[in-house]
This record gives C-alpha cells, structure tokens and sequence, in this order.
DNA sequence: AGAATCATACCGACCGGTCGGTATTAATTA
DNA sequence: TAATTAATACCGACCGGTCGGTATGATTCT
C-alpha cells in the first residue's frame, strides 16, 4: 500500500525539519534524521536520492505556503495599507509558531548562498513577492492611499523589513506577541518616524 | 620576531574569512584555510586553538569594526533625522564593499543559532546597537525632531530594516548602489509611506 | 642554547551514500 | 477465496573518503 510509504516519506521530513532547524543542516546527519524519525537508512534513501533532496523539499513545501498564505489575502477588497497592515499581522503571527521553521530559514538562506540549486530555488518566489508588493504599492498610490513614493524601492523596504522582523524573531525571543509587534511595525513604516513639517 | 608570525595569523584569517564566506563555514576545512592561507596545519593549530576560534576572532573583529564606525558618527551635531540618515548611508556605502563580509554575517547568524558561544557574542552587540538607537530615537523625540513614537519599537524597526536589507543585498546583486539605497529607504521609513491625512 | 615558529605524518571518528537481502503489500491467477 | 507471483518498502552492515585535531620533528629567531 502507498499509506505506510507516505507516512515514513512524512517522518522523515518531520525529523529533518526538527534536526535542521536544531542543529543545522550541514551538522546534522543522515543517520540522525533516520534515528529521530525511527527509520532505517535504507528507507531514507529509498524516498530520498539525497540529504539535500529532503532540504529541497522542505524548501519549496515552505515557500509554497506563504504563498498560498498571500493567495487567501488577496480577495478581501479593503484599500492597500490595510490590506499591508493586515498581511503585516498575519505574518507576524506566523512568527508565533513559527519557533522550527524560523531557523530553518536560515538555513535556507544560508545554504542558497553556496548551492546555486538552493539559490534558484529561493530567489525565486522571493522575487514573486517583491514584485507584488510593488505592483500592491503602485495600486495603493492609484487609489491614492499612499504618497507617489517609488513602487519598487518601498516594496524593497517591505520586505526588507519583513525579512529583518524575521531575524529579530530568531535572536529576541523577549517578543513575544509577534502579532501586534509586526503590525505596529508596519504601521511606524506607513506613517513614518519624523515629525512632519507645518 | 613576532612580525613573521603575525603576519602567517593575519594571513590565515584572511583566508578563513574568505573561504566561509565562499563555501561556508561547516565546509570549509582545516586543510582548505591553511591552503589559501600559504601555511602548513602545524602553524594554523600554533595560532589558534581550534576553527571556531578563527570563526569567533571574525565575528568579534567584525562586530567591533562596525562599533568604532558607529562610534564616530556620533560627534556630528545635526538632529537626529540626519544622524539617522547618515548612518543609514554608512551602514549601505559598507555593503557596496562587502561582498565577503556579508555572506559571513550570515554564516555567523547561522552559526549562533546553533553554539552557544557564538550566540552570546552575536547578541550582545545586536542589543547594544538596538539600545543605542533606541536612545537617539528618544532624543530626537525630546528635540521634536521625531513624533512620540515608541522608541523601543522604532529602534527595533530600525535594526530590522537594517538587517533585511543586508540580507537583500545578499540575494539581489541589481542594485548596485547601495548607498543612495539605504537612504532612501531609510527616508521612507523616515517619512512614511501612506497618504497623510491632513 | 633554547624558545618560538612552522612543517609533516598521522590518528580515530564520522559522514553521505551503497548494496545485498528481507519483509510487506498489491496484482494475478485459478 | 486461496495460492502464487511480482513489485514495492524497508533494513542495517558496510565502504571510501574526509574531517578536526595531535604528535613530533625541522627551522628560525633571540
């Protein structure tokens, strides 16, 4: 039957997911993610051609769901900054749980940054996201709820900020209401710091 | 003389630093360092302990390197939004030249995730700047050069912004000007991005 | 001379991945 | 349905090779 076939494919990714983001994924090895995942060799790479091939797949699992995650935002029709605002908290509270995935982020990127593999695989919905944040930033200056900045820059700054939240949520565990902290955040960048003139 | 053997301990650092910030710093061998370094294993184990003592020198010469860069953008007397946006230039003009330096900053994140050690002499400086801005920020407020905002919050956006766009220079080779990007974003975040009011 | 500096040879642990073989399940046949 | 065959899922010992680190000898300085 393909059941038992899938559920051990599952352990083993979950095992993986744990050790990586735990460990890292150069030191943890395949033995390891067998032990944790009560499998034997053999059957890891009967399901796998390779440690990283398990990496891959966690990889693009992940980023796969963000993206359906901002699939479901698009379809509420409020103007853009709440519309970031709102994506701004969801994010945020994805951080909340997010105590194994965060890590393995990481190492994502850390990994993306020596394996072209990886790296294709990463820049690639990183580069979807930016530009719809841009193409959400020039709606919002259409619409005429945000200033005529320039699209791409601000969308860079998004994520920018969205990606350094992320890190901030790796090393500050003080935080710990993820929710409204990116959401705050998010706002301080909508209404700026500096005291406007007149 | 101690000039030679200064000399082989700069040398290996060198080498180290540029081999982790290539092929990272679990896969990077004893025996490549010494390669690049134009220095047999005996000397390298003279000079240092073990690798992670090389990593750690890095980290710690690095992390200061970018203290004493901060240290001297304090005497400047203009208000704080300019202090702001002039560091932000700084900080982006150093990404422009630091293509091996990124990458490390990413192995160290990387790596303090995982030790301990690392961890402590990673975080302690993240909090120092974050403390630091959070005191200019205060300050601009009392000098009303700043809305009342909650300085905490603001120096962590900050620092997170910082961060993200390191990270996103790491993954988007296009913008080569570094320096006018960092004001520039920095001045979004500075004016904000939505329509205001008024 | 003798201490500091560097080179060479080497060790044991460990790693990713392979392989021959076994158990389990599905498909086929009668 | 029961028996037989075929395919899939799984096991775990094992291999070549690499790694960080050490021991020891050569060389260079003061």
């Amino acid at each position: 039957m393909q059941h038992r076939s899938e559920e051990t494919r599952n352990h083993i990714l979950e095992a993986a997911a744990q050790l990586f983001s735990k460990t890292g994924y150069d030191a943890t090895g395949v033995a390891e993610i067998c032990d944790a995942a009560g499998v034997s060799k053999g059957a890891f790479y009967h399901h796998f051609p390779s440690k990283q091939a398990v990496f891959m797949e966690l990889l693009n699992s992940y980023l796969s769901g963000i993206d359906s995650g901002f699939q479901m935002m698009r379809q509420e029709d409020n103007n853009v900054p709440q519309i970031i605002l709102k994506m701004a908290s969801l994010v945020g509270s994805l951080f909340q749980t997010a105590d194994i995935h965060l890590p393995i982020f990481l190492e994502f990127w850390t990994q993306a940054n020596h394996d072209p593999h990886v790296w294709e695989a990463a820049i690639a919905p990183y580069r979807r996201y930016q530009s719809y944040f841009a193409s959400l930033i020039q709606e919002g200056i259409a619409e005429g709820s945000l200033q005529p900045v320039d699209a791409q820059l601000a969308a860079r700054v998004l994520v920018s900020l969205a990606v350094g939240m992320l890190m901030q949520s790796l090393f500050d565990p003080q935080i710990t209401d993820w929710h409204t902290e990116a959401r705050q955040s998010m706002e301080l960048l909508m209404n700026g710091i500096a005291r406007r003139k007149e």
